[in-house]
DNA sequence: AGCCAGGTAATCC
DNA sequence: GGATTACATGGC
């Protein structure tokens, strides 16, 4: 597939302005996030791709003090009112605005918090992904392994996605709503070998064709999301916790059920009420928060997807670029 | 071979 | 309503 290349257009100085601590490293790498090619972290420096309106951007990502460094790279014209979107997009992306006080004060009550507190204070849920994009990580998370969710994101990407290069580092992008309107779910099926969510994509990509981010502002989303065809309760809740960042929610799955039945029950599994009720009684109000702490901490001594050597860059982009479409 | 994966919708009683 | 069951695919 053909390699774009970005060219620099704008750096970001973005403050961070929410209140208590901030945790550059774990806001924007998260140790249980599986590998996509839609970014890579090295200790120092992330990158990023966004799908903002009709642009492509690399984003390089760098943090000093208490300020979050974004060098901006675009394939085309590039205007005022994008800067203001990508502005809006990362500072929402990485909770830059969002206080962390409120969940440290309920967290440092409950001894179960006392090491993922220690170990990730002042990390922050992260999302570059809009709607339309953790709806369709979540479809690819549904009833299947890891090892297979990382597969069909490489298809779905490779087929139907973009390959940039821009800052030295090569990376996938996202396909827009309307890109892929365009394809059935018979190819989803199968070229991208999706097995029965093919049929959901196309429902997914209609839906976002007609309803942006910000449209859904205010809305009771976890109801509303759910009038999709193929989002029922894990899916939207993914969605409102993540995309919405509503620090109430999360999404239960058998996988998260058991780093939590462990953490909070001290049993290798429990039914998903319990679990939801207790994290709520424990943590009110930051319950997807608490739940992101103690899934992030279950992974930190062994991450999905490592952090790179920045020695390994090359290896990097050789691996992407060879992947044929 | 058979079971299970970071679920959901359709179809039962 | 709540309790099954089919649904694609791949790894162990």
């Amino acid at each position: 597939m053909t390699l774009l290349h970005l060219d620099h257009a704008d750096t970001l100085q973005l403050p961070v302005t929410g209140d208590g601590p901030f945790n550059i490293l774990h806001t924007l790498w998260k140790p249980s996030h599986y590998a996509t090619g839609l970014e890579a972290h090295t200790r120092e420096s992330s990158w990023r791709t966004f799908r903002v309106g009709d642009l492509t951007a690399g984003v390089r990502l760098r943090y000093e003090d208490r300020t979050v460094i974004a060098d901006i790279y675009t394939d085309g014209d590039y205007k005022p009112a994008h800067r203001e979107q990508l502005t809006a997009r990362l500072r929402a992306s990485y909770g830059l605005d969002e206080d962390t006080a409120a969940f440290t004060a309920l967290a440092e009550k409950v001894p179960a918090m006392r090491e993922p507190l220690a170990a990730l204070v002042g990390m922050r849920q992260s999302c570059p992904e809009d709607h339309f994009e953790i709806a369709v990580i979540a479809l690819l998370l549904q009833n299947t392994t890891i090892s297979r969710t990382t597969t069909m994101t490489r298809n779905l990407l490779t087929h139907h996605g973009k390959l940039v290069h821009f800052d030295g580092i090569t990376l996938r992008a996202w396909f827009t709503p309307a890109e892929l309107a365009t394809v059935t779910a018979e190819t989803f099926k199968e070229k991208d070998k999706l097995g029965y969510r093919a049929k959901s994509l196309p429902a997914f990509a209609a839906f976002f064709a007609n309803h942006t981010s910000e449209d859904l502002q205010g809305e009771n989303l976890v109801e509303v999301f759910q009038e999709i065809k193929g989002v029922g309760p894990y899916t939207a809740a993914v969605m409102a916790s993540h995309a919405s960042r509503d620090p109430s929610v999360f999404g239960i799955d058998v996988w998260n059920r058991k780093i939590l039945a462990r953490r909070i029950f001290d049993v290798p599994d429990a039914d998903p009420e319990p679990i939801t009720r207790r994290m709520n009684e424990l943590f009110p109000g930051h319950a997807g928060t608490a739940a992101l702490y103690f899934v992030e901490h279950d992974h930190l001594d062994s991450p999905v997807a490592p952090l790179l050597d920045p020695d390994g860059i090359d290896a990097w982009n050789s691996a992407l670029e060879d992947t044929s479409p």
